[in-house]
RNA sequence: AACCCGGUGGUGUAAUUGGCAACACAACUGGUUUUGGUCCAGUCAUUCGAGGUUCGAGUCCUCGCCGGGUUGCCA
C-alpha cells in the first residue's frame, strides 16, 4: 500500500516524565560518556510487593529505552534483618515480571572489602573519626530538628589514632555498639543528615553472605553511593524520603577518588488504595493470621498477585499508564483491576462455570439426549479456536440468573419468560420448584427445539443470554471470590489499620464447571464468561484438590443498574 | 518550630518551556453485540489562595495556605 506516503501526524506524542527529562538532559550534556547504567536494590529483609514493581519497571525500563543496562544489587548492609531465602524470592518474583540482569546481581557486602579500604583512606584525609558515644550519647549530641548539634568529644582523634582504632573494630575487639566510624562533616547543619552520620557499627551476626568475616557493617548511606559508583551507575533511582539523604550521597563521593560519578533522583512510590505496603504489616497480616500466607491471593506482593492471577504484563502495563513523579498520590485500584482485565480479554480463553447453582430441568427435551455444541474460545481471537460444549435435559444455570417477578430491564430468565442458554437454545420458565424452606430447587422449563444457531424460527428476539453448564457432564470444584483485603480505601487511616480489614474478602463457593477446564493448566487464567477471570491455583493443582482463583471480575453494568434502583 | 520536597478534574499523569489545559482510569449518556464483557460515540477541571510582570501565566516573581519527609548505630 502506500506506506511511508503520509506522516504520521496522529502519532502518539511522547509524553517524558521528568526523570527521562534529566537522561535527556545528561546524554545532551555528554555526561557519563553517554551511557545509561541505572540498578534495582532490594534489600533482602522480605518479599517484594507491588511497590516494588514500579521500581523494577522505572529501573529496569529505563535501561531497556536508553539502550542500557540496569544491575540486580541486594542491599545486604544489615545482617540482622537479612536472609537468603529472600534473596532467591526476590530473583523469582524479578523475573517473572519480565526481567533480567544477565550477569549483573551484585551485593552490597560483595563490596566489604572495598569499602573499608575507602573508608580508611577518608580517614587519613581527616574526614572521618571513630567515636565512642554511645547510641544516647550521640542522640542526645546531635542535637534537634531546631537545635544544632554538638562535636563528639572524639571528633578532633589524630589519624594516627582512627586508623588505629578502626582497624581494631574490625579485629573485633570492642563490644557491640561501642564505637562507630562516623564522617566527620558539620554538626550544625540543618541537614540532619549531615551531622557527622555513621559509617559502621559493631554487629556481631552471622551474614547471609560473608558468615562471620566482618563485626563491623556498613549503613546504608555509606554503602549505596559507593556501591553505586564501583559498579558505574550513572542514574541512582530511590524513592522520595531518601531527598534529605542526597547531600550526604554527594558529600562521600565528592569526597572519594572514585572513578564514576552516580546521581541519585528521587521520586514517589507507589501507593494503591484498598492495600497497604508497608513490610511490617504486611509481615503482621501472615503471622497473625488474617491471610494464609505471603503468597495469599489478596497480599498486593508479587507472589500474591501472580498467584491470583494477575498476568506480568499487567503490571509493566500499569506501571506504564501511572506515571513517575515526585508528589505523593495515591492510585485508585480501579486503574490496577483495568490492566489486569486489558491484557486479560486479549490472551484468557472462555468457559463456562457456574457458581451458585440451581438446577433447569427442560421438560420436553430427551431423556439420556446429549449434544455437542461448538463454543468460541476468544471471540477477540479467531486463533483460539473453539471447544466442545456438552448439552442435555439437565442444565445448572446461576441462581441470581432467575427471577420469580421482575422487572422489564431484568434481561434473564423469569418465571413464564424466555432466556436464551449461551450457544444453545432459547428455554422458557414454566414452573418454580420449592423446597419446604422456599427455597427455590428446581426450575421446569421447555426449550424451543427451532432456536438453535442464534436464531428463532419465528425471528422473535429473545434480549436475555445466560451461561450454564451441563448437568451430567459438570466438574465440581472450589471457586475462591476475593475482594478488597481492606474495605477502606485508605487503611492507613486513624490508629487501627487491621480494623479496616474486609470481613468479606475471601468466599469460598462449591461450583460447577464445564468439562473442558478439568484439563486447564496449571496457573492457566481463563474467563468464566459473564463472571470474570480465574486462575487455576498451582499450589491446589499439585495437591490434587484443583481450585480456581478469581483475578477479577468483570465490569459489572448491572450490578451496577440494580444497586442504583434498591 | 528549622531544613528539604511537593500542590493541575473523583483518581493519576501531561501541556511544544510564556500561546486555545491533553491522555488514561472512574462516573454518567447513547450505539453495536449469542458475555449486561469487548468495541464505538459523547458528557465531566479555567490549574491551592491573593497580589504582581506581560498583548498573553498552569508555567515567571512576591506573600500566604495546605500536604509529605527529616531528630536509627534501619533501608
Amino acid at each position: 500500500m502506500n506506506d511511508a506516503a503520509e506522516p504520521r501526524a496522529d502519532e502518539a506524542p511522547e509524553r517524558k516524565h521528568f526523570i527521562e527529562k534529566i537522561i535527556d538532559e545528561d546524554l545532551a550534556q555528554g555526561r557519563n560518556e553517554g551511557r545509561v547504567h541505572t540498578r534495582f536494590p532490594p534489600e533482602p529483609n522480605g518479599f517484594l510487593h507491588i511497590g516494588h514493581a514500579k521500581a523494577i519497571c522505572i529501573n529496569f525500563g529505563l535501561a531497556e529505552k536508553y539502550g542500557g543496562s540496569c544491575n540486580l544489587r541486594f542491599d545486604d548492609t544489615n545482617p540482622t534483618k537479612e536472609e537468603t531465602r529472600f534473596v532467591e524470592a526476590i530473583q523469582e518474583d524479578v523475573r517473572w515480571l519480565g526481567f533480567d540482569w544477565d550477569d549483573r546481581l551484585y551485593y552490597a557486602s560483595g563490596y566489604f572489602e572495598r569499602l573499608v579500604e575507602l573508608a580508611t583512606s577518608l580517614i587519613e584525609r581527616g574526614k572521618a573519626f571513630v567515636c565512642d558515644l554511645s547510641g544516647e550519647e550521640m542522640r542526645a549530641y546531635r542535637g534537634s530538628l531546631t537545635e544544632p548539634g554538638r562535636d563528639s568529644p572524639f571528633r578532633d582523634r589524630p589519624v594516627e589514632e582512627n586508623l588505629d582504632l578502626f582497624r581494631r573494630m574490625q579485629a573485633g575487639e570492642f563490644e557491640d555498639g561501642s564505637r562507630t566510624l562516623r564522617a566527620r562533616i558539620d554538626m550544625s547543619s540543618p541537614n540532619l543528615n549531615l551531622r557527622d552520620p555513621v559509617m559502621y557499627r559493631i554487629i556481631r551476626q552471622e551474614h547471609h553472605r560473608t558468615g562471620d568475616r566482618w563485626c563491623i557493617y556498613p549503613t546504608y548511606d555509606w554503602a549505596h553511593g559507593q556501591s553505586d559508583a564501583i559498579e558505574g551507575i550513572t542514574h541512582s533511582l530511590c524513592s522520595l524520603e531518601f531527598e534529605n539523604h542526597r547531600p550526604l550521597y554527594d558529600w562521600y563521593l565528592d569526597n572519594l577518588d572514585l572513578p564514576a560519578r552516580p546521581r541519585q533522583i528521587e521520586f514517589a512510590r507507589l501507593e494503591l488504595t484498598h492495600t497497604i505496603t508497608s513490610k511490617r504489616k504486611l509481615r503482621q497480616l501472615v503471622e497473625e493470621g488474617h491471610v494464609e500466607g505471603w503468597d495469599d491471593p489478596r497480599m498486593p506482593t508479587l507472589g500474591g498477585i501472580r498467584r491470583r492471577g494477575v498476568p506480568a504484563e499487567a503490571i509493566r502495563h500499569f506501571c506504564e499508564e501511572i506515571g513517575v513523579a515526585k508528589y505523593n498520590s495515591t492510585i485508585d485500584w480501579a486503574k490496577f483491576d483495568f490492566s489486569t482485565r486489558e491484557v486479560l480479554n486479549r490472551t484468557a480463553e472462555r468457559r463456562m462455570a457456574v457458581l451458585d447453582p440451581v438446577k433447569v430441568v427442560i421438560t420436553n427435551y430427551p431423556e439420556g439426549q446429549v449434544e455437542e455444541l461448538e463454543a468460541i474460545n476468544n471471540p477477540g481471537d479467531e486463533s483460539a479456536g473453539t471447544r466442545i460444549l456438552p448439552f442435555s435435559r439437565e442444565v445448572w444455570i446461576e441462581r441470581d440468573d432467575f427471577r420469580e417477578e421482575a422487572p422489564r430491564k431484568f434481561f434473564r430468565l423469569v418465571t413464564g419468560r424466555e432466556v436464551r442458554l449461551r450457544y444453545a437454545y432459547v428455554i422458557r420458565c414454566d414452573e418454580v420448584i420449592k423446597d419446604a424452606a422456599g427455597e427455590i430447587v428446581e426450575l421446569r422449563c421447555t426449550y424451543d427445539p427451532e432456536s438453535g444457531g442464534g436464531k428463532t424460527s419465528d425471528g422473535r428476539k429473545v434480549k436475555g443470554i445466560i451461561h450454564w453448564v451441563s448437568a451430567g457432564h459438570a466438574v465440581t470444584s472450589e471457586v475462591i471470590l476475593y475482594d478488597h483485603l481492606f474495605a477502606s480505601p485508605d487503611p492507613e487511616e486513624g490508629d487501627d489499620y487491621l480494623a479496616h480489614l474486609n470481613p468479606d474478602s475471601r468466599q469460598v463457593v462449591s461450583a460447577r464447571l464445564e468439562p473442558a477446564l478439568a484439563s486447564a493448566s496449571p496457573g492457566e487464567v481463563v474467563q468464566f464468561e459473564r463472571l470474570g477471570y480465574f486462575c487455576n491455583d498451582p499450589v491446589r493443582a499439585a495437591d490434587g484438590a484443583p481450585a480456581f482463583h478469581r483475578t477479577v471480575g468483570l465490569r459489572d453494568t448491572w450490578g451496577k443498574i440494580e444497586k442504583k434502583g434498591s
